[in-house]
RNA sequence: AGGCGCGUAGCUCAGCUUGGUUAGAGCGCUACCUUGACACGGUAGAGGUCAGCGGUUCGAGUCCGCUCGCGCCUACCA
């Protein structure tokens, strides 16, 4: 190893961050064999959509995984991280039709195939902005093997699914009704409609009864009075004994309705304890209709508004024939009261519309058998939820859940490969046809399209090229990991896990970390309206990406929602330039013929470098259980504590001295001698290992100051740190510990007397036992300076003048210049003395009780009796003090 | 209507699975320090009846029950 190049005195992260990128993409590190014997470690990226640019969401997820992925591949695992968009079916198409509408034109006036050409179009350039984001925050993703759920290879997979599950008659098509977006003009699955409370009304109104007397409905939707073809009560309410099986009349229409008994449908406690009956316009009625054989009048065109069906009120918007029916029905004296009322009404995912219940054809997918199938997979343990919470919401959708809606009447997708020919026969197929096979007829392809979660929920075996027993599929499927939102949980992941069991067998993963929802400091949602939108992208140039990426990290608490302070960020690029500091102080100190930590013995080092090493195995061994249980915030938070704590505050100050050459007993030989290039390559074995520890998380300051520091290789492809039993040292841990609480001790005196922090005083330690005062005299030089010491004495007698103090179990004497006990620092220290008393007062209550004495275990016993002790030579020195003062 | 999550320092959060010395972190605050890596720094502090009530236990922030407050998800109550 030569001399490194010594560090830019100024660490600005813009310098190195696109550089590193592109070595490590051009390196081939991203880019896994197939073929490969190590063992595969895989994460499928959440397709992002390309409707746009990606949000600070989106940058949690891409942290989170390749942070996940960068310390596997240094595990040694064949790591792939594979990518990907999605075209996102109506949301892609709403987008691009806002800019049709701009420029006052409409898809259809444009015709199907060159609108295809401007999603196409559209596509590209989010695409590609997409890329260019994920390398800016260090997505470490296989770009060789990125995807498109519109590529002919996921395309092909799609079709071959549908046709499949249609032989096995999974997949049917039928007349339902379905949720109907007006404004979109396609239906919608039940996952695609959002429920919100809206402010509306309960109207009440009678229907004249054929034959003498009336009955009287509510109904929150005046205007689907126009399809009702029935009236349902009770079939055990008193109060409409003698009008069941009579009729109604229609009075707008004027058509004979009946009246029936439904125990199903109503509750005679609610409102009047009669109920309209609107087969074609809402779901129960729709299923009263079917146990009653009802007529199902169709009230709406595909826009909302009122159709023939309507009579008079034709042509109306469906809002307008609200009005129009309440007013007509108020003329005919008809209305028997209304009042407020609150309630959910479904909502278009897409454009907020207000969506109806719609008559209407359309393919199904049957869902029962595959619930239960991803039901199994969960309970049996193939598939982990993480947090586990998530399991119980994920059981009662499976549990519940109806037929899917698959078809939409969109554009922007995979096209329904279903043939039609004029005699009705219906023909599906892996390939186009021209002709049926039935008759031989021309056949014309089905106009709709797919949901777009059809073909994601095939993502993980799509890509991976199935059906073909491809190589990627065999080395690759199932994946390991996938982290993603819990808000998709249903839409995806469910979906996931049903279409890949079915098809292959096997669960497409074996775990899913389901993240928090990023929001503002405030804990708000982000939001365009709200104006706090953080940009992903912003923030990188601001802070720099691995700043970003500690940030999100270190709040993603499991289950939790981030909320994002810059604040917070500010202090994780703080982190950054005490990193890069450290690492320039390390580097100024080398001189190129340091060894590696391997060719180090442990027994032949000084103390200070037994325990850093001890503290590292520590540190190791804490980050691996972290990020091997997806405790993102506990692992960022043990590489700071380790870096700055320990490295920094301790371990750099107490190599000072010898770095600098203070003192003298770096030239002794001996046993526990420190020799300073022990020092120089501990300082710099321990923070290259500490570079390792960091690199998933910050993986460009990383790069950069390992190259500084002489690394042999790009952390990228590095080992990642594991616990070495070899540099275990409890012994050195304790004795450090000793020394710390003792320079704490002195420091801690100083601030309470009140004397400045440089003031130096003269220590004396008494006696500090054979072992102790040996490790303790090995560190003469430290102590001095960390304690800022004029004189340190072991053993010896004490000045008369002296201040006695217990620090770490020792007792110490701190020599103090005249008059330095002022009011003040008398009444801090009566203070000091208040809070010994009262916790010793404590712990020797819990001493007296025979029942703890007893029954509590016995180190918890002894250590409550150690403490009792140190307290009570702490309260004895300091009364002293209080008293030779007073 | 069901289900889930949350309530710990001024703020934002760890800790609760497996109860045990003095309940932690970052930011903010106070005092001191321009020490030859770093003022995006160093040192020392202040600040908490762990939402409330009850129970189990020698011992509860942690386990159990109830109450209050906040958030989210699912749902076909006209």
């Amino acid at each position: 190893m030569s001399r490194p190049e010594p560090l830019p005195t100024r660490f600005d992260p813009t310098a190195f961050e696109d550089r590193w990128y592109s070595a490590w993409e051009a390196s081939g590190a991203f880019s896994p064999e197939a073929g490969s014997d190590r063992k595969p470690f895989v994460i499928l990226i959440p397709p992002p959509n390309v409707t746009g640019k990606l949000h600070i969401g989106h940058a949690l997820q891409f942290t989170l995984q390749d942070l996940i992925i960068r310390w596997r591949r240094m595990q040694g695992h064949n790591a792939l991280w594979l990518p990907g968009t999605d075209h996102a079916g109506i949301a892609t198409q709403v987008m691009v039709e806002r800019e049709l509408a701009k420029e006052g034109t409409t898809r259809h006036a444009l015709g199907r195939d060159k609108f295809l050409e401007r999603m196409w179009a559209w596509k590209h350039q989010y695409k590609d902005n997409i890329s260019r984001q994920a390398r800016a925050l260090g997505a470490s993703c296989d770009w060789s093997r990125e995807r498109f759920t519109l590529d002919p290879m996921l395309s092909r997979a799609v079709r071959h699914a549908f046709v499949e599950l249609y032989r096995q008659g999974l997949i049917y098509r039928a007349d339902r009704l379905i949720n109907w977006c007006p404004r979109c003009l396609t239906a919608l699955s039940d996952l695609e409609v959002v429920h919100k409370e809206v402010d509306g009304g309960m109207w009440d109104f009678a229907y004249p009864i054929d034959g003498g007397g009336e009955i009287v409905v509510s109904t929150t939707r005046p205007e689907t009075m126009l399809g009702d073809t029935a009236i349902a009560v009770h079939p055990e309410d008193e109060r409409y004994r003698g009008v069941v099986g009579r009729h109604a009349i229609h009075p707008l229409l004027g058509r004979r309705i009946p009246i029936v008994a439904d125990a199903v449908l109503v509750d005679a406690a609610f409102g009047t304890g009669a109920v309209k009956v609107t087969p074609a316009h809402d779901a129960n009625d729709f299923a009263t209709g079917e146990r009653h054989g009802l007529e199902r009048i169709n009230l709406l065109n595909d826009d909302g508004t009122i159709n023939a069906n309507g009579g008079p009120l034709a042509g109306l918007d469906r809002f307008a024939a609200r009005k129009a029916v309440l007013q007509a029905l108020g003329e005919k004296g008809l209305r028997r009261g209304d009042k407020p009322h609150r309630h959910a009404i479904g909502h278009c995912q897409r454009c907020d519309t207000i969506v109806e219940p719609y008559l209407s054809r359309q393919w199904f997918c049957a869902m029962k058998s595959m619930a239960e199938q991803a039901l199994h997979a969960v309970h049996s343990g193939e598939v982990r939820l993480v947090p586990e919470f998530w399991v119980a919401t994920y059981e009662n959708w499976l549990e519940n859940i109806l037929d899917w809606c698959i078809s939409r009447q969109l554009w922007w997708g995979h096209r329904i490969p279903a043939f039609y020919c004029a005699s009705g026969h219906t023909s599906v197929s892996e390939e186009d046809l021209t002709n049926c096979p039935e008759c031989g007829a021309a056949v014309t392809q089905d106009e709709d399209v797919l949901d777009t979660w059809f073909s994601s929920g095939l993502w993980p075996v799509s890509t991976m090229g199935w059906p073909d027993a491809s190589p990627d599929m065999a080395a690759f499927y199932p994946t390991s990991l996938l982290i993603t939102g819990f808000d998709i949980l249903f839409f995806w992941v469910a979906r996931m896990i049903m279409m890949c069991k079915h098809f292959t067998g096997r669960s497409p993963f074996a775990e899913v970390h389901l993240t928090g929802l990023v929001r503002d400091a405030r804990g708000q949602k982000m939001s365009k309206t709200k104006g706090n939108v953080m940009d992903p992208l912003d923030l990188v140039h601001e802070y720099g990406a691995d700043a970003v990426r500690f940030t999100l990290a270190a709040l993603a608490s499991p289950g939790r929602d981030l909320p994002l302070d810059s604040k917070r960020m500010e202090g994780y690029r703080a982190f950054g330039t005490k990193l890069w500091n450290a690492a320039r102080f390390v580097g100024l100190h080398l001189d190129g013929t340091e060894v590696s930590l391997d060719a180090l013995e442990p027994a032949r080092l000084a103390l200070p470098e037994r325990w850093l090493l001890a503290e590292l195995q520590h540190a190791a061994a804490a980050v691996d259980r972290a990020w091997g249980s997806y405790r993102f915030d506990e692992g960022c938070r043990e590489i700071y504590r380790f870096v700055w704590n320990d490295f920094c505050d301790w371990y750099l100050e107490m190599a000072k001295p010898a770095l600098l050459g203070e003192g003298d007993r770096e030239k002794g030989t001996g046993d526990g001698a420190r020799r300073v290039e022990d020092v120089r390559a501990v300082a710099r074995g321990v923070l290259v290992e500490a570079l390792k520890l960091l690199h998933p998380v910050m993986p460009f300051i990383t790069e950069e100051v390992a190259a500084h520091l002489g690394a042999d290789r790009g952390l990228i492809t590095a080992s990642y740190p594991r616990p070495d039993g070899r540099w275990a040292d409890e012994e050195a841990r304790g004795q450090v510990g000793t020394f710390r609480a003792v320079v704490q001790g002195v420091r801690s005196y100083r601030h309470m007397i009140g004397l400045p922090a440089n003031a130096p005083l003269a220590l004396v330690i008494p006696a500090a036992g054979e072992r102790m005062g040996a490790a303790l005299g090995s560190l003469r030089a430290e102590m001095t300076r960390l304690a800022s010491l004029s004189r340190l004495d072991f053993g010896g007698t004490v000045p008369p003048s002296a201040v006695r103090d217990v620090a770490g179990g020792l007792d110490i004497a701190i020599v103090l210049p005249e008059g330095a006990l002022g009011e003040a620092e008398i009444a801090r220290l009566k203070f000091e003395m208040t809070q010994i008393e009262d916790e010793l007062a404590r712990s020797r209550a819990r001493l007296a009780d025979q029942a703890f004495v007893s029954r509590a275990p016995a180190d918890i016993v002894t250590a409550t009796r150690e403490r009792v002790d140190e307290l009570a030579r702490k309260a004895a020195v300091l009364g002293e003090t209080l008293r030779s003062t007073s």
